[in-house]
DNA sequence: GTAATCAAGGATAATCTATATCCTTAAAAA
DNA sequence: TTTTTAAGGATATAGATTATCCTTGATTAC
């Protein structure tokens, strides 16, 4: 039970993409050689951005990508969720469907109570990561990297960037 | 990103095994045909509480499982770890490292700040299971499962139990 | 206008994981 | 002694993840 690394990729590049200018873009090709990624594969993940409208594109030299909102209105539940899909981690089968002792055609009412706290617990999950800010990962991240990596990446990003 | 289905299974099975009476045992074979399971696959799901140490087995003719500890002392989580493993549903896979402003051989101090807002929410998660006792659940199903079926149900095991 | 660059997305392949079955072994009970 | 059982090894199938390649159409730079 493992997220999809893309995951981590989604959320580095958004983290990069906040530390954009104003106006300018970002293309997939600069974020995948800043993170060391296969270019191709990490198109896709960009994609579910996109397709989430978390971000905004633009076609030819000097596109790429940008944050469609301020880092402030963007969650890490957004960002996981346009990559690995909205559905919950525990799927209910209905096991107890096949109780030999149930009258045939027995509709339930409620969702089983394992579900339930399977679901209550994955709301948990999701709760914790919409209280994540995409803002408050920047600033943080101003504090645990050393002051020349930021300012060399700044640069490095800033020469890309169209 | 689902858990597998395994967890659905062992935790029916875990709330059948709590309502056995006092020192008795249910094979693999009642408890797949109770809940439709294949028998050789559920099998392998209860050798996993088997190595948590959260049943006791006994072979032979009237063999099979029960609790090795009261329900109260047994949380989903228990179970869920025992199946699914205790790995972290977030692996960091340290693409930071490979930012190329980087100077070589430099070593992080801390971990990232993305995977700690992750790991937290698997905390989240976890911490909601540790909180879901297996005596909770089995009051619960007291209250949603038609009282006809219930007994019915209990009947249909103790048949079967050793 | 022309050529280069880009995102989007379709098609396909490789690799892992989950799901499932079968079979052997050794212990316990009848 | 025979039957029943859990444990676990060996495979097999299906599905998901990871990855690459290629086409299309939009946009920019020249
Ligand atoms: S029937 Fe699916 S969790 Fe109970
Ligand atoms: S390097 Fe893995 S989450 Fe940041």
């Amino acid at each position: 039970m493992n997220l999809k690394s893309q995951v981590e990729w989604a959320l580095h590049c958004a983290a990069v993409l906040a530390g954009l200018p104003e106006g300018r873009y970002l293309s997939t090709k600069a974020l995948a050689e800043f993170h060391g990624l296969p270019k191709e594969y990490l198109s896709k993940a960009l994609q579910g951005l996109s397709q989430a409208k978390l971000v905004d594109t633009t076609l030819g030299p000097s596109g790429g990508y940008r944050l469609a909102r301020p880092a402030s209105d963007i969650t890490f539940l957004d960002i996981v969720e346009a990559v690995e899909g909205k559905g919950r981690t525990f799927v209910c089968n209905n096991i107890r469907a096949n109780n030999p002792c149930r009258p045939a055609g027995f509709c339930d009412d409620k969702p089983c109570g394992i579900a339930r706290i399977m679901w209550q617990a994955d709301e948990a999950w999701r709760r914790t990561l919409a209280d994540a800010k995409l803002s408050d990962l920047v600033a943080g991240l101003a504090k645990d990297v050393p002051a020349d990596i930021m300012a060399a990446s700044r640069d490095w990003v800033l020469e890309r960037a169209g």
